[in-house]
DNA sequence: CTCAGTGCAAAGGATTTGCATGCCG
DNA sequence: CGGCATGCAAATCCTTTGCACTGAG
């Protein structure tokens, strides 16, 4: 998505709900959608030094909760954000175990198909109402192998 | 696995690193292995109300160093913990987002193994030593839904 | 003007750790 | 006996929250 569309969808499901989409959290999302992988809290804050931790951490769940960004947790010691996948298309994640570092991947077309048709049997038959999946696939990155 | 099975391979894989399996130890075992998805902490203190808390939280370290136990994070406030694969067999997570409750499902051998090719080739591109996989499906359990 | 947003400092809460004691081999 | 295991209490550290102030509309 183009960074200008990308803006004015996020601004839309602010003030939607009465929210505005300030300074802070337009540098928040362009911080995410640059990198192309999901973003740690001192990440962020590294990459932009103007940003405060506590609000940070507060527009991260004002932006979760309008459905622009998606939070995961790892085994690693802080949480991750990344675009919704609305926002940036169905992917999965390559988590290095060693030093925590995700990036994206996607599988196949029909192989995704294959998935979604199996998951959508095993949510009926435990009585689930299925929301999403996530395909992670946990390794040594390049660098800590 | 039969029980006895199942203790006789934690305590060899306890002992080998000069380790005991004590009483606290197989009793976590056991109540991982009674309850067929991953529990909590909380949880398992509930279950047996002789295990203290710090030593639980020791006692699954050295289990998962050992590689008799294996720890999930979920978004949820608490980590989980379930049995090794190689002592349950392979399977995945039917994640419930509003109570936290996971139960365990497998898909077809045929899509599994589909699976597991599609993602050799990823890690290969990648660069990455692939180690293992995780396929959650993520959605609202008959109770919350 | 009003009310949401901000940043600092302090509080929360799951998990870890220090230390004295218990107990298996 | 020696060293691992235990349990209490205290410490850690990511994350959240209280509060006074700022700024957008």
């Amino acid at each position: 998505m183009a960074p200008a569309d990308l803006h004015e969808v996020a601004a839309l499901r602010l003030t939607g709900t009465g929210q505005r989409y300030t300074r802070a959290r337009r540098a928040v999302v362009d911080l995410l959608a640059d990198a192309h992988a999901p973003l740690a809290l001192p990440q962020l804050l590294e990459r932009d030094r103007t940003l405060a931790q506590s609000s940070a951490y507060r527009n991260l769940v004002v932006l979760e909760r309008a459905g622009v960004v998606h939070r995961i947790v790892t085994a690693d010691e802080f949480s991750r954000y990344e675009l919704a996948e609305d926002l940036t298309g169905h992917h999965h994640h390559l988590i290095c175990s060693e030093c925590g570092d995700v990036r994206d991947f996607t599988v196949p077309g029909s192989l995704e198909s294959a998935l979604v048709r199996a998951l959508a049997r095993v949510a009926n038959d435990h009585g689930f109402a299925a929301d999403h999946h996530r395909l992670d696939l946990v390794g040594r990155c390049p660098t800590c192998r």
